[in-house]
Formats: C-alpha cells, sequence, structure tokens
RNA sequence: GUCCCCGUAGCUCAGUAGGAUAGAGCAACGGAUUCCUAAUCCGUAGGUCGUGAGUUCGAAUCUCGCCGGGGACGCCA
C-alpha cells in the first residue's frame, strides 16, 4: 500500500463530506491535490496542500479552509492529530498502531512488498544495450544494460508488462566490417600467408577494422564449419584474393554476427542480464519492414526528396548539396527533416530504426523505452518525431541516455586502450568485483550524470561505498537472526509468527521512524517507475541501511534498545520483527536492481 | 551558428507533475568499543542552489536572457 495514495483518498472523501455540508462549492478542481511526506520530519508523516490549492476557486482564506479539513481528516482512525502550518499545509501524524500494521504488512509480503499495480498491466518496451555485434562488450556498455535491466523489473514491480529487447544493427557497414576481419582470421587459420597490411588493402576502405584478438577462435571456427570451402585461392598465381567476395561474405557475415551475438549473450549473463527479444535489423530490412514504413509515412506525405542545408560547424571534408530522401521530421518537433537513404542508396541508420519502432508499436508497445550512450543524444529528437508520426500521435518513446563511466583504479583513471592489458571488457570488470558490485553502483547516479567507477572504492568496505554499506545492513539483520534462533524455536521466527507476536512493544520513537521509513517503500517504487529512473531506489537503500545502522548503535549506548534481550521475550519478538522488516525491504529493492542479498559479510 | 545535458557545502552528488528552516557521504574537527560485527555510530563546522529577470500565496524545481563545462549536428551505428 502506498499510504499517501490512501491518504490522498481520505483527503477527497473529506472534501466530498465538506461539500455535501455547504462548507466547499461543488465540483472543485481535485488534481493539484498532493499528499506527500514533508520535508521536515518534525512536520508529522503527511502533509497536504489541499487547502491551499482550493482556497481560491473556493474563494475562501487557505487557513479557514484548512481549519475545516483538518477537522475531518482528525476524526479518521489512522490519524493521530492534524495540524495547520505555515501558509495552509495540514500536516497529519499517524497513529503507533497504523505503522505496526504496516510492518504487518511488510512481514506478510516480504521481498515482494513494494509492489504495486499502477501499471495497470500496460505494455511497456524496454530496448537496451542494442550494441554492434562485432565484438564483446566493454564497460561502457554495462551501464546502459544494468539502467535498461533494473528499469525493466522497476516497471514490473509498479504493475507494467514489460518486454525487455535487444535490436541487433546487423545490417549496416559496421558488420560489413566485421565480416572481412572474420574472414582475415579464417584465411590465418587455413595457413594462408598473408600479412594484415596487404590484407587490410583488399579491404573496402582499405582498412581491417577490428583487429582484436577475439576474432581468432571465429576463424578456426569458420574452417571447422566450412573447411577451405570459402577460400579464394587464384591457384595460376598461387596467391589469395577476395574476388568472389559474393561467394562467401554473406556466409561469413551471417557466421560471424551469430558467433558475436553469442559472445554479447554471454557478456550480458555475466552481469545478469536477459533480454527476451532479439530483433535482427537485417532481417527487419530483409522482410520489407523500411519500405512498409516508407509507404506508410508517403500515404501521409510525410516523405519528399530535397536538399539539406550544410550542418553548422565543423563541415564534413567531402559535403556536397545532394537531393535525397527526407521524412518530414520538422513537423513533429525536430530541428530539421531527416534524411532516410544514403548516397549509395542503402538506408539510413534511422530509416531502419523507424521500421524498428513502427515493428514495436505493432506488436502492441503504445509505450516504448530506449536506453542508449550519451553520444546519442542528437537522434532524440528525430526518434521521437518518428515514433509520433507512425504512431499518430498514440504512442511514446522516452530516451534514457546514459553518461560516460570513467573507469578508475585507486583514484587514478584505467587507460582505455584496447592493446594494453588493463581490463576494459565488461567480463573483465565483472570477474573482477562481482555483477552485484556493478550493478549497484551504475545505477548510484542518474543515469545523465557522469559516473565515477573506482574498482578499488567498490570494494571497499566502508560508508562511502554504498553497496557494501545496503549489504552490510542486510547481513546484520540476518546475524541477529541467526543468534535469535538459539534463544528461540524457528517456528516463532518465521514471518507469520513474528506478524502475530507483540509488535505493539514496539513504542520508541526510533523503531517508528525505521517503520516509516520502511512504509514509505511503496512510494519509492511508484514515483521512480513513474519517472523511469531506478537510481532513486539507491539512494532509498543507502537511507533505509543509515536509520537502520544508526538504530543498531543505539542498542551500544542503552542496552534497553538492542534487538536481542534475552530476558524480555515479546520484546525480542517484536524487534526482530522490525529488523526482519527492514531486511525485506533491502532484498525487494535489490532484488529490482538484480543484486542478490547477503547473509553474511566476509 | 542550432539543439540537448549539466552547474547545489572544499570534493563527489541527492533533491523537478512548484511547497515550510535546501540534504547525504567524503574530507576537517570533537566524541563513543567489558556489547547482537566499532567494516559501525553520535556531534560540530561548512551554502549568493552559476547569474539576472519573469510567472504566484510560494521557485533549486517552471519561462526567458546571459556566463561556464560537456555532447550532438547528411552519406557512422
Amino acid at each position: 500500500m502506498n499510504l499517501f495514495e490512501h491518504f490522498r483518498e481520505r483527503v477527497i472523501e473529506a472534501l466530498e463530506r465538506m461539500t455535501e455540508a455547504g462548507d466547499l462549492p461543488a465540483g472543485a478542481e481535485t488534481s493539484r491535490i498532493v499528499v506527500e511526506p514533508p520535508r521536515e520530519a518534525t512536520h508529522g508523516d503527511v502533509t497536504t496542500n489541499a487547502a491551499m490549492v482550493l482556497a481560491k476557486p473556493a474563494g475562501l482564506k487557505p487557513r479557514d479552509l484548512a481549519e475545516k479539513l483538518a477537522a475531518r481528516l482528525a476524526a479518521f482512525d489512522e490519524v493521530a492529530a492534524a495540524e495547520i502550518a505555515g501558509p495552509g499545509f495540514i500536516n497529519l501524524r499517524l497513529s503507533d498502531a497504523f505503522w505496526r500494521a504496516r510492518l504487518a504488512e511488510i512481514l506478510r509480503a516480504g521481498p515482494a512488498y513494494g509492489g504495486s499495480t499502477v501499471g495497470g498491466g500496460q505494455a511497456v518496451n524496454v530496448e537496451y544495450v542494442s550494441a554492434n555485434p562485432t565484438g564483446p562488450l566493454h564497460v561502457g556498455h554495462a551501464r546502459g544494460a544494468v539502467v535498461g535491466d533494473a528499469l525493466a523489473a522497476l516497471l514490473e514491480k509498479a504493475g507494467f508488462a514489460v518486454t525487455r529487447e535487444y535490436y541487433i544493427n546487423d545490417a549496416g557497414a559496421q558488420v560489413e566490417a566485421l565480416a572481412w576481419s572474420a574472414y582475415y582470421r579464417y584465411l590465418q587459420a587455413l595457413g594462408a600467408e598473408i600479412d594484415e597490411a596487404t590484407f587490410a588493402k583488399l579491404c573496402p576502405g582499405g582498412e581491417l577494422q577490428y583487429r582484436g584478438e577475439y576474432l581468432i577462435p571465429l576463424g578456426k571456427a569458420l574452417v571447422e564449419a566450412y573447411g577451405d570451402t570459402l577460400a579464394d585461392r587464384d591457384d595460376v598465381h598461387a596467391e589469395w584474393t577476395v574476388k568472389s567476395v559474393d561467394a562467401w561474405l554473406p556466409t561469413v557475415r551471417q557466421f560471424a554476427t551469430d558467433r558475436m551475438m553469442d559472445l554479447v549473450r554471454e557478456d550480458l549473463a555475466a552481469l545478469g542480464v536477459k533480454h527476451a527479444v532479439f530483433t535482427s535489423e537485417r532481417a527487419l530490412v530483409a522482410r520489407g519492414g523500411v519500405e512498409e514504413v516508407l509507404a506508410f509515412l508517403a500515404d501521409r506525405q510525410l516523405t519528399y526528396t530535397g536538399i539539406l542545408e550544410p550542418p553548422k560547424g565543423k563541415l564534413p571534408d567531402d559535403w556536397e548539396a545532394r537531393p535525397q530522401l527526407l521524412f518530414r521530421a520538422t513537423s513533429f518537433g525536430d530541428d530539421v527533416d531527416r534524411p532516410l537513404k544514403k548516397s549509395d542508396g542503402s538506408w539510413t541508420y534511422f530509416a531502419t530504426d523507424v521500421a524498428n519502432h513502427l515493428d514495436k508499436y505493432r506488436r502492441g508497445f503504445a509505450s516504448m523505452i530506449n536506453v542508449w550512450g550519451a553520444d546519442h543524444g542528437g537522434y532524440v529528437k528525430r526518434m521521437q518525431a518518428a515514433v509520433k508520426a507512425i504512431t499518430e500521435g498514440r504512442g511514446s518513446l522516452d530516451v534514457k541516455l546514459c553518461q560516460m563511466v570513467n573507469l578508475m583504479d585507486g583514484g587514478q583513471a584505467v587507460k582505455m586502450s584496447k592493446r594494453a592489458g588493463t581490463f576494459v571488457t565488461l567480463r573483465d570488470v565483472v570477474e573482477e568485483v562481482g555483477k552485484d558490485v556493478v550493478r549497484f553502483i551504475m545505477l548510484t547516479r542518474k543515469n545523465d550524470a557522469q559516473l565515477d567507477f573506482d574498482l578499488k572504492k567498490v570494494t571497499e568496505q566502508s560508508r562511502d561505498n554504498p553497496v557494501f554499506y545496503v549489504q552490510y545492513a542486510h547481513a546484520r539483520v540476518r546475524s541477529v537472526m541467526r543468534k535469535a534462533a538459539e534463544i528461540f524455536a524457528l517456528d516463532e521466527l518465521t514471518p507469520d509468527a513474528l506478524t502475530a507476536g507483540s509488535l505493539e512493544c514496539l513504542t520508541d520513537p526510533e523503531e517508528l521512524a525505521l517503520i516509516r521509513a520502511m512504509a514509505g517503500w511503496p512510494r519509492i517504487v511508484e514515483s521512480a517507475a513513474e519517472a523511469h529512473e531506478p537510481h532513486r531506489i539507491a539512494y532509498y537503500l543507502y537511507d533505509l541501511a543509515a536509520q537502520f545502522h544508526t538504530l543498531w548503535n543505539k542498542g551500544n549506548d542503552d542496552a534497553s534498545l538492542r534487538f536481542l534481550i534475552p530476558e524480555e521475550r515479546a520484546v525480542t519478538l517484536a524487534r526482530l520483527a522490525m529488523i526482519q522488516g527492514v531486511a525485506f525491504v533491502i532484498a525487494s529493492g535489490l532484488d529490482v536492481f538484480g543484486v542478490t542479498p547477503v547473509e553474511e559479510m566476509r
């Protein structure tokens, strides 16, 4: 239960009765009424601006209106006191019984606590990672992978029907270059005497683009699968050539992209990321998806052939004005109309991506979210314009741009050189610090803010390492529960038994404050989900852990506040219920992040 | 030149469908350990929320201008 939503309904209910009683004109606009936690805890548990918002249209003074509304709110059982403050805020203090009931609710729900139905089962498509299938994922990809995955889980928890999708960019020049690079390794595996420089001259653009060693096994695998049947050898001159490109390239390209996607999937699996749907750009193009979407746009006069102004700022050397097929993006809020076809006649990436989004929309996703690297920022407007066009205003696209990750090691920037032995791949980082650490740290910043990822600091056991700090709180609870098992029978310690116990023993203000913090979790889930901001959960968990650690240490100063007091069984069981609640809420939050709560810290 | 993001304590950052006296960690300083893990906790100090206007009962939050940092700007994805 989102208690603020609960009290918002209570406020509306009270306002209706005031209208019936003639204290408020009928038809008051209630949409701007907000019920939320006060900024200052000393102001109470719940606050509302209702009186201030309604005063003007009702022709009343805010404080007069507040007096009457507060009196009605005070009559509800859950409300211990209703006070008026400042320009007309109404602050509610809730009864201790209400808070204990929240704890009981948490224990009943377990780690599922905080789940919501605000999403109403609405289908949402979250597309993330979508890296070119040309090699292993690097650290930069990890952030998008984690943000997308956590956002998907968050939306699920808030009641949306989420599909995790990966759009495979397997149709462009990049995979062409991959095929050439793979072919070089294939020839090597066959024992061909051809050096890199010689082969590079044969490649389009005269460059061998992917030179990483990860393609060596791929070359060998090609030999295993095809023998020398793909090889192109001029027997007369006994030289390797690339004359019959059309014969081998499609095969090698397919083979290579399949292998690279396997690699990507393995990398993602190491990070605990799993997509439900993989969409191939190549397949989309092959089945005429682009022609289809262009026809759709053409029918609505949204494409035309025109000449673009040269780009301002840095002008490409080879720029020349020429007519091209354009999408009328300016009709949907973009700054210029956008090209759909390249000069060689093939589709631009944008064109195929428009087709991709139409495909998603037709599969039932009016709500789409893409997670991109910040360097794709320039594409946001045009893609949103395209989504407006192809869904005729019925679909929405939110793009989460992930800023750079600065990989550090003990305060020193790790050089991102592909050749230097420094770990730059996603896999290396996961193996170095563990997937849980990577996942949590990637979510400790807003997606559009840069993030320092220090391999030393993230494994440090101190308060300034949020992963540790939150995990430590959970581990402490588990430690106490293990101790408790020496005093109590196991069936006294189940969540059900704890709920049925003497929760009324929880009377200390600090204890009730901790329960308040836990009870705030459902609101965090809903607001973070609506804002598409999973990082808020990291901050919430950190705060909850801090409150728990604080209370723990109160027991150092004042023995009567310890959780385990063997001679006071009722109090102890109530406190065990409380800390079990903390563990459940932390587990619930970590579950959204895909992080496993730990039983103990080594 | 146009567009997007950012600017909050010495440092790293929270805080936006507008709310009350702007928060946390680190660093600094002062404390707490016969105890369920002191890997923690308590306290002190630290601010023109880049800047100038506007909108209104009320602005870190919304609008506009300016300053500073980053990014993007046809035939890359």
